[in-house]
RNA sequence: GGCCCCAUCGUCUAACGGCUAGGACAUCACGUUUUCAAUGUGAGAACCAGGGUUCGAUUCCCUGUGGGGUCACCA
């Protein structure tokens, strides 16, 4: 290919990085290094009242964390590019492309005042182009009237700008979401009255909330930065977010960004929109927990553990969360045995199939004296005590009444885990106090 | 409402005219477990409707219906 494949990614600083946005860039990305081109990203910040720098900074660190690369050094803002639009915006009114047009302001603070707004001088043709996801798209472009391209000479509007900066920075290829669909004729208008070769357009099926419609801030969790703060794994997001509206055409399921870029086909790309179900998202992201190194594990939840923590918890944790960000839940749930003994009613260790605490009483004696007389207080060393007793008796006669002895709580890891966790002396002292509770 | 886009299990999807319509998440049942979770096995669950085209339509065409997007001196 002789033509280098250049994408984009121009969002615009208004806010946190919405999950449909990453998408969008995540495709853009795989799209650009499948065919060893480059993706491009940019501000848009051409609204100056909503434009922040703290957004500028978490859009990129948001972008970083998911693993998307772009590939230029500079990150061009169109705040800083007002002279370049306005060469564009001169020659346009010259020729007669464009004029300048006094109306009274209608909204925002400066209502009533004239300005001197530039509008698109629009030929009112149909306007047809090939869209790499849903083919040719025609759309008549008279409705759009002689719209407005810029404030005034010095402030372009958005599809002004957006033109300008794909055409100097050699974009051939957009792809953006479904909802930018109705902008392409008026930017296809505008790139032929600079003279602007059209790019190849293809437009990504939008993620949807439960009810169907635009997932937004008011459908819960929509930003990137909810994930990570949730403990949520960059590469489950992903991979997530990817296989929201493609797929490989084979039952491969995970997929590293490398891989996704091996696989990458665009046009495998569903057209009607998806439901982001966060269900599927959890799912994901266990199967990329349960895959980490326990070092690993260590150093990516750091954030969520403990500083205090005893490193035995750690594979138990490991095996049970989804999210990192339940650790705490379950530190203070399940695997609170590590902690003092709660208060608890003494009908609580009797077994559901035991008519009345007469037997729990023997059982726990029993269960006492067995352990005394062991010195290896290893799970397996403890289970292989215990369990003849429990084979003979019933499993849950005896079991049922240790665990809850040890831990204090209806749910709880095996009591051979919480024997060794806790150690010979506090296992037989929790098993005693059970005992003379009865 | 105008314009545009879309339509397979509850959800994400496979199928590119001929199959008992496949997989995954979720759900349910059973097995394993003392509990919870995890895990194993299995089950239920879909081609929006009506016309064409064709020997044959989930698949192609048309219409209807339904859903969505968009209609700013926002991006």
């Amino acid at each position: 290919m002789n033509n280098k494949i250049i994408t984009r990614f121009p969002p615009s600083p208004t806010g946190f990085l919405h999950i449909g946005r990453a998408r969008t860039a995540l495709f853009n990305y795989i799209f650009a290094k499948k065919n060893g081109g480059k993706m491009i990203f940019r501000f848009e910040d051409t609204d100056k009242t909503r434009s922040k720098k703290e957004f500028e900074i978490i859009m990129l660190d948001s972008l970083k964390w998911l693993g998307i690369n772009w590939d230029n050094e500079i990150i061009e803002k169109q705040s800083e590019r007002t002279g370049v639009y306005k060469n564009y915006l001169r020659k346009l009114v010259e020729e007669g492309k464009a004029y300048i047009s006094k109306e009274k302001i209608e909204e925002g603070e400066k209502v009533g005042q004239e300005n001197e707004i530039i509008r698109f001088k629009n030929p009112n043709i149909k306007i047809t182009f090939t869209d790499l996801i849903r083919g040719d798209i025609t759309i008549d472009t008279t409705d759009l009237k002689d719209f407005i391209i810029a404030r005034n000479i010095e402030e372009p509007l958005y599809h002004l700008a957006v033109v300008i900066d794909d055409f100097e920075m050699g974009i051939t290829h957009i792809i953006r979401g479904e909802d930018g669909i109705s902008n392409t004729p008026r930017q296809i208008l505008i790139q032929r009255a600079i003279g602007a070769p059209q790019p190849i357009y293809g437009h990504l099926p939008l993620i949807l909330a439960a009810d169907r419609t635009k997932l937004s801030g008011r459908h819960g969790a929509v930003s990137v930065t909810e994930y990570k703060e949730k403990g949520c794994l960059p590469e489950a997001l992903v991979n997530y977010l990817a296989l929201l509206g493609w797929n490989p055409g084979t039952d491969q399921e995970i997929f590293s960004i490398d891989e996704l870029i091996k696989s990458f086909d665009i046009s495998k790309i569903q057209k009607g929109g998806a439901i982001f179900n966060e269900e599927k998202l959890k799912w994901f992201n266990k199967q990329y927990i349960e895959k980490l190194s326990m070092d690993d594990f260590i150093t990516r939840s750091k954030d969520f553990l403990p500083n205090n923590l005893s490193s035995k918890l750690l594979p138990l944790i490991k095996e049970k969360v989804s999210y990192f960000g339940e650790i705490q839940a379950l530190l203070d749930g399940e695997l609170s045995f590590v902690n003092p003994l709660p208060a608890y009613n003494k009908e609580s260790l009797k077994w559901k199939q035991e008519p009345d605490l007469v037997n729990t009483k023997t059982y726990l004696q029993t269960i006492l004296k067995t352990l005394s007389e062991i010195s290896d207080f290893s799970k397996e060393s403890v289970k292989s005590a215990i369990w003849p007793l429990a084979e003979q008796i019933g499993k849950g006669n005896i079991l049922w009444p240790m665990r809850f002895a040890l831990s204090g709580r209806e749910k709880s890891p095996d009591p051979f885990i919480i024997s060794e966790i806790l150690g010979k002396e506090e296992t037989l002292r929790r098993l005693k106090f059970a005992h003379e509770l009865l």
